[in-house]
DNA sequence: TATCTTTACGACCGATCGGTCTTATTCATA
DNA sequence: TATGAATAAGACCGATCGGTCGTAAAGATA
């Protein structure tokens, strides 16, 4: 690495592997990620992709890294930049639904399918996958207090199923809208309903 | 064949194969399928598979059908028992959430894993898929709006939405059980207070 | 009993899988 | 300018992939 904070050779062909790493496990999925198509589609030798990470099981890893930092900037980033309360929280949700109908990735979405394609098994790859699966409820169950604390929600409000209700909707919008082409709507009316029901002040929220 | 109605050899073998075909494709995935482990699990050659279909593709189909059999036998019949109206939509969501919680498959869930699996992708396989998915919508439509239609549910319920809610709760369930031990609960209650909410005579629900 | 189809097996095929090893080049630093 | 680490390529490895082919039982039918 050089002294100032320039990028080097590697650190290009690092960051150029995981972006492609992340779209092609997004189609293929995280196990189905093959280091010789990998390699071909970049136009490097894959004993190539070895001189910087160990095994496939290290480059999944990255892999998901590289996954959720993107999440964090496409997704978290613009709804953190709304009002704290109920309008964050909805902010986010929408958000998500932006990421999905953009079609940022051919496959979807990196973590929806790598979830779906680790249900039941074990390792470390399934383990960082569940991590980073409650860092994102945990973001939703923040926000969603944040808005109860600041009165934007009524007091009673049952946060855990709220958040649940939150994810669900944008899971099956994901499914539904690449499989028949229809989802993201009901997802954001769905929510947005909910919220409107919940809100105190239902004016913060869109009319739908 | 015989000319009664026996199973013949070849008939039972199929039956065997395509039982751990679901199960393995649970695991696997679909597409993860392997000829080779599905035949060691069998403790059969795997070029004897190749007498019963001619390639991995016809196999898949097969194993589809297969998987739809169970899930009309497992999870749609139960709920077709009760009677018409609210109470047999909210049984098949019950039934749905039951069927994992059995952990009838290793994998969780045939049809969700491969839906993820396969999405953005095309071929018959996939085809298929979405053929099925749009099947199970339309069940759950029939039901929601025959519920209307007995004046079970308010007049002015948005069906389409309600559909979405519902599958969305069963998916998410599904995703959150196998991964951090939770799901079915939220999935269970959340739906039950919206169709709460929604019928005219809530004693036909359970209490919660 | 003889015949024909169904069912199953073992040997084998080319392609691809993840991974190793040796060698060559690039590049920051001393 | 010399040096050593980082980066990259190519040849190669055993294992597994989906799939083919020839052959041998098993079972239904005549």
């Amino acid at each position: 690495m050089t002294t100032d904070g320039r990028l080097v050779r590697g650190e290009r062909t690092r960051t150029a592997v995981l972006d492609a790493a992340v779209a092609l496990a997004s189609e293929a999925g995280l196990g189905g990620l093959s280091l010789g198509q990998l390699a071909e589609r970049l136009e490097v030798s894959k004993s190539g992709l070895f001189a910087h990470w160990k095994s496939k099981e290290e480059l999944q890893l990255a892999t998901i890294e590289h996954a959720r930092g993107q999440w964090a900037t496409d997704v978290v980033s613009p709804a953190l930049a709304q009002p704290r309360g109920v309008r964050r929280l909805f902010a986010l949700h929408e958000s998500r639904l932006d990421f999905y109908t953009r079609k940022a990735l051919p496959g979807g979405c990196f973590f929806a399918n790598a979830k779906f394609e680790f249900i039941g098994r074990s390792g470390v790859v399934p383990d960082r996958l569940a991590t980073v699966h409650l860092e994102w409820f945990e973001l939703l169950e923040r926000l969603a207090r944040e808005a109860v604390e600041a009165g934007e929600l009524v007091p009673g409000t049952h946060i855990e199923d709220l958040v649940f209700e939150i994810d669900a909707a944008g899971v099956a919008a994901l499914l539904n809208f690449r499989l028949v082409a229809r989802g993201p709507q009901e997802a954001r009316r769905v929510v947005l309903r909910r919220l409107r029901d919940l809100a105190t002040d239902p004016t913060l929220l869109p009319e739908e």
